[in-house]
DNA sequence: CTGTCGATGACAGTCACTGACATCAACAGT
DNA sequence: ACTGTTGATGTCAGTGACTGTCATCGACAG
């Protein structure tokens, strides 16, 4: 047996949730996250930069999935259907998560530390992204163009799978949100 | 006479920009920035909400300047003309400006939090953005995606007008820019 | 049996930020 | 001229986020 219970970054993010979701993000103290988690405050800066990044532990695999799926498109895909992959991939890592993605999407709108925090994410996903469109050989300024559609899309589907009444996938939300994109896009064509 | 020197808040403004410049945002405390403005550190909190926000004084006039003149566009004028008149409005204020903001955005570019607060910045000039062009009487989601694309040519249009060589003025590199995104999202059509 | 390693705890320290109260020139009203 | 109010500032004592440093001690290799 180990010398710890395993897992000590996961009961953090757990405990912090539980918190910020009881009495408030600015409400929490660290100690009292690292208190419940059956840690110390300073272990708890040993897996997390900061008070806010405990939110976003799942930002890293995220990118790298939606990132690879791109990646790893067939290579006779255009830009929009590299995203369209991506966008599948990434929502199969959402399934039975929904309820924890609502509360953790409720704490961020109510306190501007973490929305910044969850903006530079998007913006860092949405970078990641342009690159490996270019690494499919898109140039500039459609590579950027295409990724930063792809991180709209990726936001607004989200935030229709976690309204309060919706129970389709989230996959199927992405694909309509991203046919909506498109026919915006070709608005005043034929 | 008055009591106290004035202009308080540029002071401080003006000595953080400085103090950030030369040793860095991290290395620079709060209390140094005030002693360099003549005043304490109490006093800063009292002008500025944060040792981050003392660098984005002027972001809320930039969004009224922004949205006004978007508001106050020819009633007959294009959702995307009314912000090209906003981009040109913008362009003014920022006439003889241009070394400061290439230290500012020298900073900014270093530092995490600081680069956080200045999406945060540009995500609330987009929604202002977003509204106004609702004023207007343009729907959703046509409203957002044209404020969203007014602030990615902003964007654009700044960067180019801070870059090293660059010595033309900010309305020609707005127009430049905004033409540039007509040219990419009008690609596929004749 | 012993030495290394890695995750954690303990503890002291810095600094961002806040609340409460004091100060005192300017100014208005008398 | 006298006085009360106001507003920007100073002073001081906190709280809590975050860091550096060293100690602890099961697990594991040899």
């Amino acid at each position: 047996m180990s010398r710890w219970e395993p897992n000590a970054r996961g009961r953090l993010a757990e405990a912090a949730l539980e918190l910020y979701s009881e009495r408030g993000y600015e409400q929490t103290t660290v100690a009292e996250i690292a208190r419940r988690a059956g840690l110390t405050e300073r272990t708890f800066f040993r897996h997390y930069t900061d008070k806010r990044e405990v939110l976003f532990g799942g930002s890293g695999a995220l990118q790298e999935l939606f990132v690879g799926a791109v990646a790893e498109a067939p290579e006779s895909a255009a830009p929009i259907d590299a995203i369209a992959a991506g966008l599948e991939a990434v929502s199969a890592m959402f399934v039975g998560r929904r309820e924890q993605s609502r509360r953790r999407q409720t704490v961020i709108a109510g306190n501007a530390e973490l929305q910044e925090r969850e903006l530079i994410k998007l913006a860092s996903l949405a970078a990641a992204l342009g690159g490996a469109l270019r690494g499919r050989g898109v140039t500039e300024p459609a590579a950027s163009l295409t990724a930063e559609a792809g991180v709209a899309v990726f936001k607004v589907g989200f935030e229709r799978w976690i309204a309060p009444a919706e129970e389709r996938e989230m996959a199927s939300l992405m694909r309509e949100s991203l046919d909506e994109l498109r026919a915006v896009t070709a608005g005043g064509r034929a």
